[in-house]
RNA sequence: GCGCGCUUAGCUCAGUUGGUUAGAGCGACUGAUUUACACUCAGUAGGCCGGGAGUUCAAAUCUCUCAGCGCGCACCA
């Protein structure tokens, strides 16, 4: 027997050195020879972001797609796990600018676009060594040499191609539109960016000629020359669409026009409005309708323009009391509503309030119409004209894609059916540059310009490349295939994609789970993954949300070299139902320290008991007569863990993932340490000969089953110990077949 | 406004399709222990399963309703 069972598990030893074990053997990655003959489980890793380190939150997903691969795998699948980052373009921009301006307070522009990507790069670099060393240590099973990022070499031929064949069907376009303006990070942002925070203000009643309208941003109001109200208001019969109102506004007089358009609530405020278009989506959607002018009154940085007369040039924080002041000299306020609230519009990255602007963008357009050719999407068959909203939905509506818990598919739904053109192009440096080249037209300056889109660069002089980079999510979707080597036709992609199951939390079903139905279903005619199984957010004792700002995001690695990743991992798993936020605690943790050690204990007693000798010759507990009632209760406990294999296997296979852990945690510390090994003392010492070889045989069948089953749970301590094992010393228990019922 | 969750022991949470006496971990209490267990075992206390109504032979589980908490989306002049 071992000498290290004499000892508590010690798990800083054993760890790295069953990774290394684990790595070396191949087993991580697939063989490629026997592929063809098994069924096949893929798993693309959700790309954590170079931003930072992981948390708590990334070691539970981690976990739980590790017990997936790890399961399939011992039951002879051909398993791939493909690892990877994400280079987060704005998120990790807006760190390296702040570590740059608190280190030597400068700004990106100070140093450059080139000096300030190398330092991008350099800090993305060094996270990714951090988050790769994190994913190893939790023991995670992925195959390394595959490894992608959202940034490199092939992802980007694979962005830009992907950006072609979008703009050559007319799903990506460039149009001047209504956008969300982050000021802070001088950026766009997509509307899933944005976060609605409640706010209290007043609310301003203002005399508009004949009308009282109502605001609550009358820094806005310089320019508004129309006013509209709700064609059947009666308040308003008098007045016709299109008559001209002369009237005085805040900066002398001004000719007004009516406008009637039904979007207008008729019990909002007076029913009367005028409107900004260049800075509400609303006002910019009924200027489309009725062709109205549209014109700036607040630039990229917040302060006011030209139209602002006397106060141009002036922040809209500033501006704002002054001109309710003026507004109020010239007698326009009516009255003030000071119990207003509202939502604004908040980033969510930077936390400034975002601005609508009208800016030249590009977009993917998700309800133009386009023939799909090869479809392998249930409901939309090959040749077909269909829309990305369409594949969205029929993909999910039809079952081929499903959702664990199901509940979330009616969120998805409603999502889909608001959902509005994705604004993909920003404004920041880090990321992938839009694959466009524009040249002016040479002969007539005036006629605008040509314009190139492509994988590689246009030939010809005077070509310059579009500044702007794309949404990092626009990469992230094409993300299950743009590892498997897409636009090429590799193997793997042919062997691999759709891939079987994602994995992911439930905060990015919108941003990336859409995101990726929509790459896929347009670029391959397919579904990325027949599963999604979404994990709730893990949270701080006192449920709070895990962030680093709030400083509890809880390092993994602390957790790690404290207790183990076996005992973090169960602690993170049990009690976790799919879609329900969680909580860990270090007690929690602990708590399955103990059951490690437990584990080990009752190897080293199973171990110690046994006469390896006469081990050879044992026979099959199941076959031995049942004459004896002894040996009849030995068998007993042997049908009782064929029980416990079926229900767990079934529970693996239906993502009950926490319901199997606890399960196994109850056999092994209650019945097998409790009842079992309790019970096969008397006949270890002193039973019959038979008996004594009977309690032997079940004791190191229980065992061995146990490790197995708790193998993709507890992968280091169940690795460890397979390894004592009279039988295990040829193979790794990471590829043993799983139990079976008739094994 | 539309939609989705959650509410079970002192604390943190399980409870899959309705089916014995509702479970676990931590905590509390009483014992045991020359012990496979530094991290052990046996046991005890602690629950009108958020309130109310209904369906059913049977409800923590299904339906309706109310309340509190959380979340998503939309509106927001």
């Amino acid at each position: 027997m071992n000498d290290k069972l004499l000892r508590p598990y010690d798990w800083k030893e054993t760890e790295d050195r069953i990774y290394k074990t684990w790595e070396s053997s191949g087993y991580f990655t697939h063989d490629t020879d026997k592929a063809a003959e098994k069924e096949v489980f893929s798993i693309a890793l959700p790309p954590p972001n170079v931003t930072g380190e992981l948390h708590m939150g990334h070691a539970f997903g981690l976990t739980i797609e590790d017990i997936m691969v790890r399961f399939h795998r011992m039951r002879g699948f051909t398993t791939l796990w493909l690892p990877g980052t994400d280079h987060a373009a704005i998120a990790t921009q807006a760190r390296v600018e702040r570590l740059l301006y608190e280190k030597e307070q400068k700004t990106k522009k100070d140093i450059g676009r080139d000096v300030f990507l190398k330092s991008v790069d350099d800090f993305s670099q060094q996270n990714h060594d951090i988050i790769v060393n994190q994913i190893k240590k939790i023991g995670c099973s992925l195959d390394w040499t595959r490894e992608a990022f959202t940034l490199d070499e092939r992802r980007s031929i694979a962005v830009k191609e992907a950006f072609k064949r979008m703009f050559e069907a007319g799903l990506i376009y460039r149009g001047l539109r209504i956008v969300n303006w982050d000021p802070k990070l001088q950026t766009t942002l997509s509307d899933d960016e944005l976060v609605y925070k409640e706010e209290k203000t007043p609310f301003y009643y203002l005399k508009y000629g004949p009308f009282t309208i109502g605001t609550a941003r009358p820094e806005t109001k310089f320019g508004d020359k129309y006013v509209v109200m709700h064609p059947d208001d009666k308040r308003y019969a008098r007045f016709s669409h299109g008559q001209k109102i002369s009237l005085e506004w805040i900066n002398g007089p001004v000719t007004a026009t009516v406008i009637k358009d039904s979007s207008i609530d008729i019990e909002f405020g007076t029913g009367a409005m005028t409107i900004t278009p260049w800075h509400d989506r609303t006002d910019f959607e009924i200027a489309e309708r009725h062709n109205l002018e549209k014109e700036q009154i607040i630039d990229l940085t917040g302060k006011l323009t030209g139209v602002a007369g006397e106060f141009a040039g002036m922040h809209i924080k500033k501006a704002r009391p002054l001109i309710i002041e003026k507004l109020k000299a010239k007698g326009l306020v009516e009255r003030v509503d000071e119990h207003y609230t509202h939502n604004v519009a908040v980033s969510e990255r930077s936390g400034k309030t975002v601005e609508p602007q009208i800016l030249r963008q590009w977009f993917v357009s998700v309800n133009s119409k386009f023939r799909i050719e090869n479809s392998k999407i249930d409901g939309i068959p090959s040749g077909s004209d269909t829309t990305l909203k369409e594949i969205m939905r029929k993909t999910v509506e039809s079952g081929q894609i499903q959702m664990i818990p199901d509940r979330f598919v009616k969120i998805y739904f409603h999502w889909i059916d608001n959902l509005r053109d994705w604004c993909i192009s920003r404004q920041i440096w880090y990321g992938h540059r839009i694959p466009v080249w524009y040249r002016p037209k040479a002969d007539q300056p005036r006629a605008g310009e040509e314009i190139y889109v492509g994988v590689t660069p246009p030939a010809g002089a005077g070509w310059t490349q579009d500044e702007d980079t794309l949404d990092t999510w626009f990469s992230a979707g094409l993300w299950t295939f743009s590892t498997l080597g897409w636009p090429e036709e590799t193997d793997d992609l042919r062997l691999f994609h759709p891939t079987s199951v994602l994995e992911t939390g439930y905060d990015i079903l919108f941003f990336w789970v859409a995101r990726m139905i929509l790459m896929s279903g347009f670029l391959l005619g397919d579904i990325p993954f027949r599963k999604v199984y979404l994990h709730g957010l893990v949270r701080d004792e006192r449920g709070q949300k895990l962030s680093k700002s709030l400083g509890n995001a809880g390092d993994p690695l602390a957790m790690i070299t404290k207790y183990g990743a076996d005992a973090l991992r169960m602690a993170l798993i049990v009690g976790a139902g799919a879609g329900n936020d969680s909580k860990i605690s270090e007690e929690k943790i602990k708590a399955y320290k103990h059951f490690a050690n437990k584990i080990w204990n009752a190897t080293r007693f199973v171990l110690e008991s046994i006469n390896s000798t006469s081990l050879q010759s044992l026979p099959q507990v199941r076959e031995l007569s049942s004459s004896n009632p002894r040996i009849a209760a030995l068998k007993n406990h042997i049908a009782e863990l064929d029980l416990l294999v079926a229900e767990l296997t079934n529970d693996l296979e239906s993502f009950r993932f926490h319901l199997a852990a606890e399960k196994l945690y109850h056999y092994f510390w209650h019945t097998f340490a409790d009842k079992i090994i309790e019970e096969s003392k008397p006949h270890l010492k002193g039973g019959s000969p038979e008996e004594r070889f009977a309690a032997e045989a079940s004791l190191l069948e229980i065992l061995s089953s146990c490790l197995k089953l708790l193998h993709p749970f507890m992968p280091f301590i169940t690795e460890e110990l397979w390894s004592y094992l009279p039988k295990g010393r040829q193979t790794l228990l990471m590829v043993e077949p799983w139990p079976t019922l008739s094994s």
